[in-house]
DNA sequence: AGGCACTTTGTAATCGATTACATCGCATGG
DNA sequence: CCATGCGATGTAATCGATTACAAAGTGCCT
């Protein structure tokens, strides 16, 4: 039972017609209260689900958001994954989680599930989609929010404040009495990392420090990039005695590869990364760096699509430019300390 | 376009009848040469997609699968989710993801999504449900497959060799020396956490070592947990010099925490963990660990939920008890080595 | 030439809900 | 006492596809 029961077994155990049953579901105060207690009891006798295929081709919704994520899921975004899921499925939602990143797979699967009306909605989590296929993507009809990823011409967007962040790495290093930095990048491209650079280098110019002598290493947010930048680290001669890393994974590779090679952290080298997930605590120093509010920042994000899905067509366009911006925590850890000497360099 | 042309459009267009613009679609040698390129023409000159929930209504399938994750979503559970979506979709099914760790909100959801017909079948990679409600579940009427979830009364499985994997990391602790071992254990009750004891146990027992000697530190396969389990090793007389965690994750807690108290990982300690997780290549040292084929394991789990779905029911009584078991293999990284010398303790 | 088999296409029923519109009863006011 | 209006319920159209069955066309065999 519950499978296979339709609404007309229930119209005629309660002997009512499936009318009244669909109204005392959707909106019980058109029915009369006898009537309701009938029909509730019913319900509850045959456990009777309505069937969301029927539902969604008669009202044209799926109550469903697609959830579209990097090729290499870190736990910074399956944290945000969970947020998001527990926010939809608070009002109903589902959410259907796709890997979209293959290019050649990107438009027929968008297209398969936007499209077909499987999916009420998008959340990006991954800023290449909108960046490759904006209007592609723009046209399909169903209304989209990006996480961590800039607002496009249209695209509501919620987001971390990268820039403070970074702004709040500097600071601290300045404040332990650095003087030489360096800097660990994110993918070409990326709106996260300029932002988190930006920041950085602000913060550092205003304290007197020249952007071209912040030591530049090129990452991809991911730790065998961080690994790759922590080689090269220690190819270097007069090597920075801060490094900022623009993600969490990188700058454990980072720390990884340069610790195998004998450098100590902090005492050689202050580390600090970016996103505060919970393995960075645990690393060996526990990692410096910048928290975002990922339970926040899925929430905000579903409410946002949820916002739109229920707005009217007119709302919507108002509502499209919108940015909302969740403030960062740097949290300190053991991996950033006062400069051993005066600027000594190791190698 | 694309949304809102129906089937009728492309018919009108290619002036044939919706019966035939559906055949072509889904049995393209069972019209006519020439009409097949009429349709398939007006179907690009549209940009037509069936609508899903029509489909769905109609054939009684939703083309979707629901993932039941655990509440804490490790990256080896991101993993195997990745792989899981991408064996999915290349037969046209969706991955729906649900966290349904929250038992008050366990059986509404499941029930809103399997009997609502919104999923056709189940992928738990979370043994607590089953234990809890096997027989709700299994009325639900959906198939369900357990990924690294022993098999049910009637629930085909998919697992990784964790007997083997413990063994192997017996093996290779007793083969470096060791003689005093220790243990941190997952959830209890966990059936992979049983398996990959008994595997390490047995193995050292057959080397003359008795099971009482193994020093056993409780934990949940979670990051804090190693960190408390790395707690209690410190506190005890005569340490063990081997460690096996029974997660990668619980191994960086551990190692976290003892390394934070003075002690050198491996020379003091060996430590080896499980689940072969990127992340622990990067730890300081990396990680011994066992490595479970993550991708395969998702694959496997893909297609048997799928061979399910596509038996008729008559077929799946049959396959039910199956249970397809996938090797690991141990990655020796720098986290274990010979005992200091023979048995001195630390402390 | 007529009948049979087969291929190709069309007609219309169907899946299970929602909802516009119709209907009925009853109370209220003129 | 009848008209009016409102609340409660029922009837039936509708969403967009699939598919059983019917019909029409073609070729082959006797």
């Amino acid at each position: 039972m519950g499978r296979g029961t339709t609404i007309a077994d229930v119209a005629a155990l309660a002997q009512v017609s499936t009318a009244t049953v669909s109204r005392t579901l959707a909106a019980p105060d058109r029915v009369s209260g006898p009537t309701r207690e009938r029909v509730l009891e019913a319900v509850r006798q045959t456990g009777y689900t309505p069937n969301v295929a029927a539902q969604s081709l008669r009202v044209a919704r799926s109550m469903m958001v697609l959830v579209v994520v990097p090729h290499q899921v870190t736990p910074f975004f399956s944290d945000l994954l969970l947020a998001i899921d527990r926010a939809l499925s608070q009002h109903g939602y589902g959410m259907l989680v796709g890997d979209l990143t293959d290019p050649a797979e990107q438009e027929p699967r968008l297209v398969r599930l936007a499209a077909a009306g499987r999916v009420d909605g998008l959340i990006l989590l991954n800023g290449a989609i909108l960046r490759d296929g904006d209007r592609r993507i723009d046209n399909l009809g169903v209304p989209i929010v990006g996480l961590c990823v800039p607002a496009g011409s249209s695209v509501p967007a919620v987001l971390a404040d990268d820039r403070g962040g970074g702004a709040a790495v500097a600071h601290h290093f300045l404040a332990l009495g650095h003087r030489r930095f360096g800097y660990v990048s994110g993918p070409r491209g990326n709106h996260n990392e300029m932002q988190r650079y930006l920041g950085f280098a602000r913060a550092l110019r205003s304290a007197g420090i020249s952007n071209n002598a912040i030591m530049r290493f090129e990452g991809d947010f991911h730790i065998p990039s961080g690994a790759c930048a922590g080689a090269d680290f220690l190819k270097v001669f007069r090597p920075p005695t801060a490094v900022f890393c623009a993600s969490d994974m990188m700058a454990m590779g980072f720390i990884h590869s340069v610790q195998a090679a004998g450098v100590s952290i902090p005492q050689d080298v202050s580390v600090a990364g970016f996103d505060g997930i919970e393995i960075a605590q645990y690393c060996s120093p526990s990692l410096t760096t910048v928290e975002q509010p990922r339970e926040a920042m899925g929430r905000e994000a579903a409410r946002a699509i949820l916002d739109l899905l229920e707005a009217g067509e007119g709302e919507r366009a108002k509502a499209s430019n919108s940015r909302t911006c969740l403030g960062v925590t740097l949290r300190v850890g053991a991996s950033s300390a006062p400069p051993k000497t005066d600027g000594e360099s190791i190698t």
